[in-house]
DNA sequence: GACTTATTTCAAATTTTTCTGAAATATTTG
DNA sequence: CAAATATTTCAGAAAAATTTGAAATAAGTC
């Protein structure tokens, strides 16, 4: 093989592991597989893409690309550049890694503990009808340590992305 | 209603949304639902259950309950413990949010921190085959924020279940 | 050590999630 | 505003995850 080929394979190589890294990583964060090879492509290309460039890149059905595309506008992971006498969006990889933490956090844990003070809340009423002291008094600590994980997750989580300096 | 109906029917509402709190929870943190479910049962039962009072009150199969047990162990979620005169294993929920975050980080989250860095190495081995300077500058730069992402969460994890004073 | 009871395993069934692709909608251009 | 192109939507298909339950195994008792 020559020189330069080994020099494509290679590129190639380096991007399909790159694209494998975010695919994990999105799947530990619950998101599907489409979401992070979109991103992954985007990450490690050098020039925007456009939504047929990515559909032809990976395989991916116009629908997924689609979808996909939306999931990660609305965590300000990639944005659209304008490119001149074309009407195609073409997209880019936002690599600040701590704001993405941070809408992720915003947009995907904050309402799960949101309803989770919610339900904590609905417990308490419950337990406020009870009599029986025993029973009361464990379930009252129990619901009491729920509510005192939930306080903690809350003033955490928003340093989170703090914390990571990048 | 009488007023002990009222309070059997406010202990078990209590129970089901307690419930309901951890099958979500769990959910967040890519657990199944009958993991939930069982760590929410013994969360809030006084008594130290055995796997078919649980597989009763939670009408879930044998397989599933197993199986929840098992990962709940793993997490150190759960303990057992010894009734005297009974062949059977009961299960009491660990209560120390601490410990589970801990374990769940060591468990979960770890070993795909290890993976990632060994992706990385990969893509490195890659970028040394290549020439072109400018792509190759690009990329260097793209992966060794990567790294950096690594290397900030695996210094930042296993602080945080630390930082939940709870 | 045979019997009873408890637990685990695992293939098949079910449920849930994700993907596809064609139709509908929106946008741009001449 | 018609034609061309781009994007979104969504019902059905495919894939992945979870649950079931019966059989296998393990553990405890007499």
């Amino acid at each position: 093989m020559s020189p330069a080929a080994q020099e494509v394979k290679a590129r190639h190589e380096l991007e399909v592991e790159g694209i494998n890294y975010f695919v994990r990583l999105m799947n530990l964060l619950g998101l599907p597989r489409s979401v992070g090879e979109i991103y992954g492509l985007l990450y490690f290309s050098k020039s925007p893409l456009s939504m047929d460039e990515i559909v032809k890149r990976l395989g991916m059905s116009l629908g997924s690309a689609s979808q996909g595309l939306r999931t990660l506008r609305s965590f300000k992971a990639i944005r659209t550049t304008y490119v001149m006498g074309d009407r195609k969006d073409y997209y880019i990889a936002e690599t600040e890694f701590r704001n993405l933490i941070g809408s992720f956090i915003r947009e995907e844990i904050m309402p799960h503990l949101d309803s989770a003070g919610q339900r904590i809340e609905n417990m308490e009423q419950h337990l406020a009808v009870m009599n029986d002291k025993d029973d009361k008094g464990f379930l009252q600590a129990r619901i009491k340590k729920l509510s005192r994980l939930k306080k903690g997750a809350a003033a955490v989580l928003p340093t989170l992305s703090g914390l990571l300096k990048l």
